[in-house]
RNA sequence: AGGCACGUAGCUCAGGGGGAGAGCACUACCCUGACACGGUAGGGGUCGUGGGUUCAAAUCCCACCGUGCCUACCA
């Protein structure tokens, strides 16, 4: 016996606070590394140290939350396995601003200290968003939980540099990069982002040597022009043909560079004619690799002109490009200079402005290993759902360049290369070597380059299973089962994952990936900071209670389409938590009243007792039971969270517990108790089934029900064939609750206020039904507020009723000195109106030899009977109208 | 410039070749002993536009319009 007594509303805060603490101290989220059970795992994309939870995090982990508890109850060995990403740049920029408040920079305090520093930092706010993810429910193995820093992490990263350097798949090398002079380091292609400027487009005369005439050129950045090495322009280019071996003298520098011929220049861009600045432009470095021109780097690491910029030297880019400008202007050599909007490339994590410079760089050939990756997703052995992001995939995949890895940081994996002073040999080795492998001196200076993050989170699948041991965990868990993420990082992440896992471990590193969509605002604006418009998910949490909230990002998560989240919509869901709760509340007050030792018996053969609504609802259990369990199969949560839903509120609350009423408070203890335990029964399996996607809520009332053991996160999730399947009793359902329906439409229609009862008949030809019916009656009397009813085959139409043909059974509602005649006419009209539509609809249809011929059996028969029936309606409502002609109110 | 996605009820969106759906909002009536975070009933849509395929199109194909995103070396 259950005897607390459950408030009126759901308080999630209490509830919450309570259970993750069970679970957690209960080992319920721990994995077994060695199992009998199938595993399921999944990696959580690890959140950078500095985070806190914000939107993405919030449907990303829950969605992970639902498969996980969803898949243990399945019987899985489920490991979540979770962690954090060291975040080199973003975390040594917090630490950074807090030694300049202290007026002091990392140059001050040396490298290792810095690192200490950085520790330090991790130790104290590094837990941040795991304890949110705990807030929000999340089941991780946190007896797992990993940081890409961790020492074993770290021997994996070794471990994969040095093989990739001896495989001769990492090379270092002299090349354009996209370098961060605020951060003062470079960036891989991918973190630099785009941003339309209106700028402007200079076009400027380089003299032709020996000559008054000259050529125009037309560029964004003039500052580059100190250290251009050519002039290009389009072999095909008639209008430049004569310039074949020609030199330009390069204005305020006076420079003689050649003029080249190469098939990238446009003919048709500002002048045709291209300056060449291959230590500072990307395409010019290329150009200037085919063509061996000379490259001079005028601009250096802190974003200021060089030695080499002669008079500029010392100032910063865009000081000198004004400068340069107006000497340009000077000299008489601009010809004009328009406005013009072009994308320029920004840090990512700075937003500073990107200088593409020429450095000494550690690349990752990337063209081997994207092939595999393709090759993987091309014959399925890794899936993309949905699948309209393998296209995308395939695209960025094919054209990848290599990945620039070094990073001019302090924070990260330091690179396991060794440079030997005496022969300059590159050393590079898991361990610190004691002598040159090439001329064996001891004079060995370690690269201070560290490797970019995404680097050691690439490996993230397996790393954190053991690798390089070969781990039992490695072996029960490894390809892991699905990875959830948002496309925003699949080619940060996924793609580099599925790169290192197919070469390292010979296998894809998870089966499934699963694009979830973006969090926007309720405009379906992007949710930034700047913008004022981020909803923060603990408010949320702390406002509406997790349950909620988990459920409506469920809910709202269909695949391709962003999510505009609005409070409005947690508020509804959080009426549907609370519905939940009180249908508890109901339940529990009723299974209270009965003496639960003596019915025992009685339930067992349960079956002989059950009244049409328990098989109904049983039945319709199990279909949904399967259905759930497919929705979350497929990825399609919002099917899941829509399915259970609609059966929770409108099939389960709606319909079964409100005629439950009548079994309970009859005088029937067998049926008392058969209809107390179906209630039991399938209210359990209710909270079993949203157990994945609202863990709090249902773990509470799980305890509270009678008969249950343990956690619920621990029971079996529901099966079809758990439950009676009783296929009649949903056309017989159907029947009872369309007679029921229809009373009330009348009463509706005709402003019978529910406190006043009436009388009806119902004219039912079919045994069969009329037997439902009969059985039924107290139920169409509660439901329908009905206080006699008379059932018959033939029955005429009483005088001042109201009639609806439900099937081809007319229902008639007594309405004496209720009725409206004339409302009643109105009424009938409608529906006869609309009947009259459908018939003809369908009497086309029939008439039609195409149709006849051509559709499939079942779908003419089924177009016949619908008609048929429509037709036997229509003349009912149309003989139950004419008794009303002649009537005058 | 190219690619991808999306245009369905006032709003937010499901659905995806054979009877137009949900939630919220709205209207009317109800504090009926689980729940007013509730109940019952109701109104509301030529499924962006124009073609095509088909016996049958909101659904498949093409074009166009609109919206959003991604990619790109046009300085």
């Amino acid at each position: 016996m259950n005897d607390e007594i459950i408030s009126k509303s759901y308080e999630p805060k209490e509830v919450e606070n309570k259970w993750y603490g069970f679970w957690e101290k209960n080992g319920f989220f721990r994995a077994e590394p060695v199992s009998d059970k199938p595993p399921f795992c999944i990696v959580i994309p690890p959140p950078n140290v500095t985070g806190s939870l914000h939107m993405g995090h919030a449907l990303n982990d829950t969605l992970q939350d639902i498969l996980c508890r969803y898949k243990r109850m399945k019987g899985f060995n489920v490991l979540w396995q979770p962690g954090t990403d060291h975040a080199g740049i973003a975390t040594q920029n917090v630490v950074e601003r807090d030694l300049s408040a202290k007026g002091t920079d990392r140059h001050a305090v040396g490298r290792e200290r810095l690192v200490e520093l950085v520790w330090e930092w991790r130790k104290k706010y590094g837990g941040l968003i795991l304890n949110q993810l705990k807030k929000l429910g999340c089941s991780c193995d946190w007896s797992r939980e990993r940081f890409t820093m961790d020492e074993g992490l770290s021997r994996a990263v070794k471990e994969v540099f040095v093989r990739l350097y001896d495989d001769g798949l990492i090379y270092r090398g002299d090349y354009i990069i996209n370098w961060c002079p605020r951060c003062r380091t470079a960036l891989a292609d991918l973190e630099v982002e785009y941003e339309d400027r209106d700028s402007f487009l200079y076009h400027i005369r380089y003299f032709i040597e020996g000559s008054d005439s000259y050529v125009v050129v037309a560029t964004t950045r003039p500052e580059t022009m100190i250290g251009d090495t050519a002039v290009a322009v389009n072999p095909k280019d008639e209008r430049y043909t004569d310039l074949k071996g020609k030199k330009v003298i390069l204005p305020l520098v006076n420079r003689h560079i050649p003029v080249i011929f190469d098939r990238y220049v446009s003919m048709e861009f500002g002048t045709g004619a291209l300056k060449v600045t291959p230590a500072h432009d990307a395409n010019d470095f290329k150009i200037g690799n085919t063509h061996n021109l000379e490259r001079i780097k005028v601009i250096d690491e802190d974003g200021r002109m060089n030695d080499l910029a002669g008079p500029y030297k010392g100032m910063d880019r865009f000081e000198c490009r004004e400068k340069i400008v107006d000497d340009l202007k000077k000299g008489g050599f601009i010809e004009k200079i328009e406005p013009y909007a072009n994308a320029v490339g920004h840090c990512y994590r700075c937003k500073t402005m990107i200088e593409p410079l020429l450095s000494k760089q550690w690349f990752v050939k990337v063209g081997p290993l994207a092939k595999n990756a393709i090759e993987a997703v091309k014959n399925k052995r890794t899936r993309i759902y949905p699948s309209t992001w393998e296209g995308v995939f395939f695209e960025w995949m094919t054209n990848i360049r290599d990945w620039c890895v070094s990073r001019q940081i302090w924070w990260g994996h330091r690179i396991p290369a060794w440079y030997c002073k005496k022969c300059g040999g590159i050393n590079v080795a898991k361990d610190t070597p004691i002598q040159c492998r090439f001329c064996g001196s001891d004079e060995l200076v370690q690269e201070t380059d560290v490797l970019d993050t995404w680097f050691s989170s690439a490996l993230w699948p397996f790393s954190t299973l053991g690798w390089p041991d070969l781990t039992d965990e490695l072996k029960t868990f490894y390809p892991t089962s699905v990875l959830i993420t948002g496309f925003d990082i699949l080619f940060f992440w996924v793609a580099r994952m599925m790169m290192m896992g197919i070469y390292f471990m010979g296998d894809v590193p998870f089966k499934d990936v699963y694009i979830h969509a973006l969090v926007r605002d309720a405009e379906g604006k992007k949710m930034s900071k700047s913008k004022g418009n981020v909803i923060d998910p603990l408010d949320v949490m702390e406002q509406f209670g997790t349950d909620a909230f988990r459920f409506t990002l469920a809910a709202m998560a269909a695949q391709g389409r962003d999510i505009k989240l609005s409070t409005d919509k947690i508020l509804g869901y959080r009426h549907f938590v609370n519905k939940i709760w009180n249908a508890a509340r109901f339940i529990l007050m009723n299974l209270n009243q009965r003496d639960r030792d003596q019915d025992d018996s009685r339930i067992k053969d349960g079956q002989n007792h059950y009244t049409l609504p328990d098989r109904w609802i049983l039945t319709r259990l199990s279909d949904v039971s399967g259905q759930v369990s497919e929705a979350i199969d497929t990825y399609r949560f919002n099917d899941a969270a829509g399915i259970s839903y609609q059966f929770i509120w409108h099939e389960f609350c709606d319909w079964y517990l409100e005629m439950a009423k009548e079994a309970l408070y009859g005088e029937d203890t067998a049926v008392r108790d058969v209809t107390a335990n179906v209630l039991q029964q399938v209210f359990g399996a209710i909270l079993q089934l949203l157990h994945p996607i609202m863990p709090f809520v249902t773990e509470e009332i799980w305890h509270k029900l009678p008969e249950t053991e343990g956690s619920i996160m621990q029971s079996s999730f529901p099966e079809p064939s758990d439950f009676l399947h009783d296929e009649e009793s949903l056309r017989e359902m159907d029947l009872l609750t369309g007679v029921i329906t229809c009373i009330r439409n009348i009463r509706g229609e005709m402003n019978i206020p529910p406190s006043s009862k009436v009388k009806i008949a119902i004219d039912v030809h079919d045994p069969e039904q009329r037997e439902v019916l009969e059985q039924n009656v107290p139920h169409i009397k509660n439901l329908a507020k009905v206080d006699e009813i008379t059932i018959g085959s033939g029955i005429p139409k009483p005088d001042a009723s109201a009639t609806a043909v439900v099937d081809r059974i007319s229902v008639h509602v007594l309405l004496r000195g209720l009725l409206d005649f004339e409302e009643e006419k109105k009424r009938l009209n409608r529906e006869i109106k609309k009947i009259e539509k459908k018939i003809d609809a369908g009497r086309k249809k029939l008439s039609n030899p195409g149709f006849l011929n051509n559709a499939p059996s079942h779908v003419v028969d089924e177009v016949r009977n619908k008609t048929d029936l429509l037709s036997a309606k229509l003349k009912k409502l149309n003989q139950h109208l004419g008794l009303f002609e002649g009537i005058d109110a």
